[in-house]
DNA sequence: AGCCCTATCTATAAGTA
DNA sequence: TTACTTATAGATAGGGC
């Protein structure tokens, strides 16, 4: 979509996959926040940048742990069971993230 | 992008949320996979479709689990403590998923 | 319920300052 | 580099079968 038509491969320079990077990222970021609004629907959008820094994307209507429990069609019994333990780091605060 | 400009809000048909659903389904899906493969990063987009249908996406490099692991930044040993439990219920087959 | 079409809107690769 | 611009490629809303 833009002056060129990309192949899409590997971007050979690093700064390029930066650039690159944060252009696309904030392009599927609207697109994931229009799809759950428009249809309603829950949605879980999880990327790292090349150097690393995360980015969660969840729709207003759930947090990552119900996406992901809903997903493994764990009943509410199971999950209070569970308590999802392996998430539940993604709480903790002061952590390099962009939260959406 | 189509005929007319959308209003950014849920659709008030059903049968729309669907057929809209369907069709930016297919275009997010295809901006993860570029994404992943331009910038050569992780990424993990998980959605329900209207029904519930769950969809999911990954990159070639990594697996749901690894990619959620490293968000929580667990170190390789917290992983394997942990097992990632609640997630283990992602690898059941027999399941109405769309796996990518 | 899909599957094509295409006018129109949107994202973005390079370019520019 | 940090934005901003814009020509162009790409996504899609509504319509037709």
């Amino acid at each position: 979509m833009g002056r060129v038509k990309l192949k899409i491969k590997r971007l050979e320079s690093y700064s390029n996959r930066q650039v690159t990077y944060s252009k696309r990222r904030t392009g599927i970021l609207k697109k994931a926040k229009e799809l759950s609004i428009l249809c309603d629907i829950h949605i879980i959008l999880l990327m790292f940048s090349p150097t690393g820094k995360p980015t969660l994307f969840h729709g207003e209507r759930s947090s990552i742990e119900e996406v992901i429990a809903k997903f493994a069609q764990l009943t509410p019994q199971e999950r209070a069971k569970r308590k999802l333990e392996s998430l539940e780091a993604l709480r903790k605060p002061s952590r390099n993230w962009t939260m959406i």
